[in-house]
DNA sequence: TATGAATGAGAGTTCATTCAT
DNA sequence: GATGAATGAACTCTCATTCAT
């Protein structure tokens, strides 16, 4: 990744350009693809010249790193801000399914853009999405393994589980032509808990999740 | 599509020849993607000249096409292979799902091809693609209805089942880096249908379940 | 030129099969131009393979003198026959005029053929069609030799007035576009005889020409 | 055509850049042929890259385009230039012959280019060609026009008339082959002009051209 | 004699990247 | 810092020509 020397307050500048930059990467790459995006389009929209995106990124791999990068931490901050002041288990992990349901279904475009496009760089720059992928997927794994240690969930894999998890809520993006005629969002949901919730709760988490609905 | 007249004999040489160059197109298309990958690459690999493929495909966006429909047309036709002679419905179903994940590991590459590729084609093709996709759901929902009918599954939305156990399956190839280092394909598989089975089955499927595993 | 060894009665279908090449060939050449014409094509239009037309021409610019001399020859052909039996010479200078205008009409395409696409031939192919262009100007430059030997005509020098009249008749075809809208062929050639006698005719001519009329 | 947005001093490069490529485009498409000159080779003549050719025209075709366009101009700039501050309506006419033949002479390739390559254009591109020869037309048709009104023509088509002139200037282009070698182009000025006088001047004109001379 | 599958050189065009201003 | 004109490598696709059948 290019590596600005920031003396001071030129931080900010330079980070503005970047977020202005990579907005624009983000938005074209997801619509078009990486190899139909031109970087005189993304110049374009960003409403710099096509020069300058060579003074903020080593080149267009780097862009699509970044751009990708981008859409990922956006899950990694908008998930734990949606459980935040929930202590419940079950209700968190619920919460925070909803969430990465509804990121998906406001990001769609962004979302299909990680699956079609990391092939397309190095090895070195593809762990780094990778890696970013875990940390949001960590948060989802910690919530379960909550509610297993609560003895709400059976002693599943949950690492597998929180795979499920999310490949439930990115096939949202990934096959929404396929699902959306069929379901809204909130359908889409209430099947994936209701499914979730059956293969996973115990005896005792099923008494938890009517109380919880009695009250 | 590309449409050759073929007067009897003269249609074994047209469809060995298309095979080869397909064959070709998805291992390459597959490694390196459908733009990093060259016409030439392709010829060189089908042991055929660069021209010659334009006799048999109208342009390299036809050979995308065709080589993603030869993928989905394997599990169209492997499937039901691998279930046949199977009467009763669980355990139909268990075969189809345990043959979908050995079908996506044996053609990993060719799986995310799907993935990567499809939104690069037109509107139309994109559509030939979705209707192969639909074509090998609805094999995977009848096996499901049958199961529901039965009284061994609940009455779930056969069609959002079926996606859960598609992706399930597709997440081996998709998330492989991610899995492999944790399980064998064997591992995923009982892991998977350890889940479905608890979202879906009744309290006769768990007895038929037993049943079948007390014979 | 490709030389057939041709022995005896195979004569026939030589030339049979030349034939059909050729005036698919003219046919082509005239409305696409030679190089938007491809071998294929005229190989369909003459309903033979493509292979089969490089047993009878040495290659595509062969291919293309030959259709340019045909088209020439037709001009060397009909207007001797067009002035058959004419004996006065202004009357033959008249109805050659006449005839070359008429055949330039009814092959308009192919008239343009030697001007867009003679450049595009070697040297030595170029020769030939000057030499077969000025024998159909011979003949031409000939009646108009008669009606100066006649006393008929001014002492012009005949082979520019001939060239005259050619790009007179050419210029049918090739400012068609431009001519069409305000004339029919008649209207075109009646101006132009009346324009080249103008130019040429002595006192005798016009008196010649007037007890032509009265008779 | 391409649309560059030019704003204000930027102007100077690009109509510099475009002149510098149409140059080049002119002298080899008249040399050798719109379809066997390459991009290259005329990027090459012109000194600059390949790739620089396509910002400043949409395509070969519209290079083309240009480039025949740039010749007519030159005629319709050239003419009236040579018959300025000339007043006699008859020795406009000749002088505007005169210089038409020598423009011809100057770009003889270049007049050529017009009739071998137009028909490779669409039609609408045709269109703009052929309203460039219109125009060029239309002012010789005004001098013939002037010499009718002040009867020393005789009331010819001048439309017609015109095509004459100009064809007859264009034949030294087209048939200089056979041209050249009997006379030079002054012969061949004097040889059309006698022609041409003899076709349309009446008496008064005759009385005219006579006057004319004895001064 | 006739076919048409196969070849492969070569063309037009695009676009990431650079660099003088 | 910022521009955008300029580069040139690389790619897709066409088509004249050959040759096994």
């Amino acid at each position: 990744m290019n590596q600005q020397q920031t003396s001071g307050g030129e931080d900010d500048r330079v980070r503005q350009r970047r977020r202005q930059i990579t907005t624009a990467a983000v938005q074209l790459f997801s619509e078009r693809g990486y190899f139909q995006t031109t970087v005189q389009e993304i110049a374009d929209a960003a409403g710099v010249s096509a020069g300058l995106i060579y003074q903020y990124f080593d080149d267009k791999e780097d862009l699509l790193l970044l751009a990708i990068l981008d859409v990922l931490d956006s899950y990694t901050n908008e998930i734990p801000q949606a459980v935040e002041g929930i202590a419940d288990p079950l209700d968190r992990c619920r919460a925070a399914f909803r969430a990465y349901c509804h990121v998906v279904d406001s990001r769609q475009a962004a979302t299909i853009l990680a699956y079609r496009s990391t092939k397309s760089l190095p090895r070195q720059h593809r762990d780094l999405i990778k890696n970013a992928e875990r940390q949001t997927n960590r948060i989802i794994g910690g919530y379960i393994d909550a509610c297993i240690e609560a003895g709400l969930f059976r002693n599943v894999d949950s690492e597998i589980a929180t795979y499920q998890l999310v490949m439930y809520a990115h096939a949202w993006a990934l096959k929404h032509w396929q699902l959306a005629p069929r379901l809204d969002l909130d359908g889409y949901i209430n099947q994936g808990l209701d499914f979730f919730l059956h293969a996973m709760l115990t005896e005792a988490g099923w008494r938890h999740l009517q109380r919880d609905e009695t009250v």
